[in-house]
DNA sequence: GCAATACGGATCATACATTATTCACGCGTT
DNA sequence: AACGCGTGAATAATGTATGATCCGTATTGC
C-alpha cells in the first residue's frame, strides 16, 4: 500500500485525487450522520446544509442523492430529504444481516487464507488493541464526548481485514454499507454501551480462530460479538 | 399489483406519485443499462443524456449520482460518469455473490413461511409460467430483437416472491441490486442463452422444494440456476 | 365548524460562469 | 528519424444563480 518505488517519476503532478465539493460535502454528510450529529428523523434543509458545509445547492444536491442509494438518507419526491429515523426493529433488521453477509464473507476469507491476508489482519489487531477507547461514566448532557475516532477507523479497519480475503467484491460493499448502519446506531447509544464491553477480548477471540483456520468458531465469535451488542442496545432502550 | 380494490375513493389527488425528471430520467436510464442499449465502457454525457431523455442537466446528474452507489454506472470525479465494463471476472462475483444472498433469504423466506407467502409464489409462478418467450434462432444484425419485457417482468416479480419472506428489508435490497447487475449480463448474451435453457422446470423445482419446505433442496435448485447461467454464459464467451 | 383559497417556503429545472481535463500539435532531445 | 515532453485550444464537468412549480399551512368566508 505504501509502496513508492514503482512510480520513480518524483514530479507526477497528474492524479492529484482533488476532491470536488460533491465528493467533500457527500463524505462530511456521511460522517456526521453516522456520528449522530445530524438527528434521526430530522429534516436536511438544501439551503443549510450548503452554508454548513461552505458549498453550493447544486454538490448539496448530488452529495444527498448519492447517500440515498446507500440509505443513509431518506429521499421523498418533491419533500425533500431526511436523516433516517431509528427504530429497534431497524437495527434488528442491521444486525441480524451484518451476522449473515460478514459470517458468509468471513468464512470464505478463511477458506482462501493467504500469508499476506493472515499479516493485514495481524497488523490491524495488533493497532486496534493498542488504541485505548475513552469512556465516560457519566452521561450528563453538557459533558463533551470523548474522542474515539482513532478507535473507530481502526475498528473499520479491523473489521475490514478479516473479510477482505473474501473473493467477492460486492459482499464487501454489502459488508461496508451494513457496517456504517450499525455504526450509527452505536454511536446514538455509546454512552451507555461503550463501557459494559471487554471489546479487545471479542476480537481478539475472532483473530484466533480466524488464524487457527476454525471457520465455525471464528463465525461465531463475530456473530456472538454482533448479537451482544445487539443486546445491549435493547436493554438501554427499554432500561433508559 | 394490478389489485385497485384497495383505494376506494376514486377522486384522491393526495399522494398523486408524481415523478419528478431527476427520478424519471433515473429509472430510463437504468433501464437501458440493463437492457445493454447503453453499452459497457461507454461515456455517458451529461448533455447528451439531457436530451436524450428531454430533460434538463441537473437532474441528469442526480440521476447519475444515485446510480453510482448502486454501481450501475461509475464515476470518477472530474472525469464523469460511464456504463461500467463487462467482464468474466465481474460476473462470476455476481453470481457467486448472488447464489449466496438469495440462498440465505430464500432459506429465511421458507423457514418463515407463511399461507399469505405461498399464495404469492404460487400466482408468481403461475403467471411466470404463463407467458411465452420469444425466442430467435438466426442472431442477424439487422433482426429486431424481440420484446420479452412482460416475462422480464414476471421473472423479477417471480424471484422476488419467493426471498419477500424473509424478513430482512437489507436483504432483499442486495439480492434486487445484483438481480439487475445479473440481469445486464443477461441481456448482453441473450442471444445465445435463451434457447439452451429449461427455465420452466428449473422454476418449476425450485417452487417444489420451497413449497414442501425443502431448505436444502430449494437453496440448491436456486443456485443451480444461477450457476447454470454462469456456464453458458462463459460457453458463449470462449464458443464466440 | 368546515371548506375553499391564498400565502409562504422549499424543491425542481434551466441558463450561465468557472474550472479541470483531454487531445493534438509542435518543439526539443536522443 | 523517432520518441518524449511541454504548450494550448477545445471539450466537458462542476459550481452558481435565478425563475417556475409544487406542497403544507393558515386564514378567511360561508
Amino acid at each position: 500500500m505504501t509502496i513508492q518505488q514503482s512510480s520513480p517519476r518524483r514530479n507526477a503532478p497528474r492524479r492529484v485525487e482533488k476532491e470536488t465539493a460533491a465528493t467533500a460535502v457527500y463524505h462530511a454528510l456521511k460522517r456526521d450522520i453516522v456520528r449522530g450529529v445530524l438527528e434521526p428523523g430530522h429534516k436536511l434543509l438544501i439551503d443549510q446544509i450548503a452554508e454548513r458545509y461552505s458549498a453550493g445547492t447544486n454538490p448539496v444536491r448530488e452529495a444527498l442523492n448519492r447517500l440515498s442509494s446507500e440509505r443513509l438518507v431518506d429521499r421523498e419526491d418533491l419533500r425533500g430529504f431526511f436523516v433516517p429515523p431509528i427504530s429497534l426493529e431497524d437495527f434488528r433488521d442491521i444486525v441480524n444481516t451484518r451476522c449473515w453477509v460478514e459470517g458468509k464473507a468471513l468464512a470464505e476469507s478463511i477458506r482462501n487464507r493467504t500469508e499476506a491476508w493472515e499479516d493485514a489482519v495481524i497488523i490491524a489487531t495488533h493497532r486496534l488493541q493498542n488504541t485505548p477507547i475513552h469512556y465516560y461514566e457519566h452521561t450528563e448532557p453538557g459533558m463533551p464526548v470523548p474522542d474515539n475516532s482513532l478507535w473507530e477507523e481502526r475498528h473499520r479497519i479491523f473489521h475490514r481485514a478479516l473479510i477482505a480475503n473474501c473473493g467477492s467484491r460486492h459482499l464487501l460493499r454489502f459488508a461496508g454499507e451494513l457496517m456504517l448502519l450499525g455504526e450509527r446506531y452505536r454511536f446514538i447509544s455509546m454512552a451507555n454501551s461503550y463501557p459494559r464491553r471487554r471489546s479487545g477480548e471479542e476480537h481478539q477471540a475472532i483473530v484466533d480462530a480466524a488464524l487457527a483456520g476454525d471457520i465455525d468458531r471464528a463465525v461465531a465469535a463475530l456473530q456472538n460479538q454482533y448479537r451482544l451488542t445487539l443486546t445491549i442496545y435493547e436493554e438501554t432502550m427499554s432500561g433508559a
